[in-house]
DNA sequence: CCTACCGATCGGTAGG
DNA sequence: CCTACCGATCGGTAGG
């Protein structure tokens, strides 16, 4: 039994928000997971907002991670947006606490850590969009399409990912990320366009 | 100034729930949205649970209603698909409490009350899926997709909407109901299929 | 629907 | 990281 660090009381916070909310767990909760008292968890973090912001900054961070990666190694719009949902799959079920914390536990943030939050949402949204117009301007998307409607529908599949899958189902990850991707790209109905 | 009734204390919870969660909700909060004392609501109501279930319970019948009405009048199945669509946009815009308190609260529900709105809302997916492989039999919607993943990714948007829609922005919901059916139809790739 | 409470639990602190 | 607390707030009740 080695003593607990400062990470692994984020990582634990997080396992708990994500599966109770902010709301639905005490210090004490957090306290028993780690097998420490909740008033010991003070020694390591200045109180239950500090956790929270931390653990929100972690999946702000791991998604900001993939959309750099993904427009890095992307060639062309369609292979980058192609590395974009494959990534944010990986995100999700990689990190499903602190993605799943991210997701929903924003609001109860205090004002300035919240307005960071979103516009870290919106800097991440804004690199969906940028492809899609770049897809668009360069003939393999529809010009019909809406940049930042069609951002905001992938984005919804994406975000609720983590809510039915199964790991050990049937589907692999890469499965899922390229069924996604199909849907995304040729939709449901058949015949021309 | 007249009693209240047991449907305005759930309406004003409903709108508490969606906002604060049902966590970040005192049953002193629920009495001054009300003007009344906290433990006034017990004349009118078991307990905090309860209310959770009403609200809950709200929802589900929303949806459910929905699907019906998309049924009986729907012809056809992308006609039908696309009466899903606007239904749903329609509950979770007019009904947006019970619509988000159904789709996030649901967790902390008792067991038993928990299974029976995971039960309903599988019913309304199998909706979704039945009519994907009506499509698919019928030849409107292509054999390659997978209907339950394919109701997954419509619901997951169409379930996110009252998170980002603002009714008074400059999309109409009917814009919006068929900007979303055109993008789940035909995709955003151009060129033939 | 209010008055007047109840025991339990909350986030957090002083001092070691 | 524990001991020993703090005042505030929680869901809920008895009696009117």
């Amino acid at each position: 039994m080695t003593r607990l660090t400062r990470d692994d009381i984020i990582s634990s916070a997080g396992r708990r928000f994500a599966t109770y909310g902010y709301h639905g767990t005490s210090m004490r909760d957090l306290g028993d997971d780690l097998g420490i008292l909740g008033s010991s968890i003070y020694a390591h973090v200045g109180g239950k907002q500090e956790l929270l912001i931390a653990v929100v900054d972690r999946g702000a961070a791991f998604f900001a991670e993939s959309a750099q990666l993904a427009k890095r190694d992307g060639s062309g719009a369609l292979d980058t947006l192609q590395r974009l949902i494959a990534g944010h799959i990986d995100v999700v079920l990689d990190h499903r606490s602190e993605a799943r914390t991210y997701l929903a536990e924003v609001p109860f943030l205090d004002d300035a850590d919240r307005r960071s939050i979103l516009d870290a949402r919106d800097a991440y949204e804004d690199v969906f969009v940028g492809v899609i117009e770049e897809g668009i301007d360069g003939g393999s998307i529809g010009a019909h399409n809406d940049a930042r409607l069609s951002a905001i529908y992938v984005l919804s599949i994406l975000n609720a990912i983590d809510r039915w899958y199964d790991e050990s189902g049937r589907l692999t990850r890469e499965e899922l990320a390229t069924d996604m991707y199909t849907f995304v790209c040729t939709g449901l109905c058949r015949g021309p366009r």
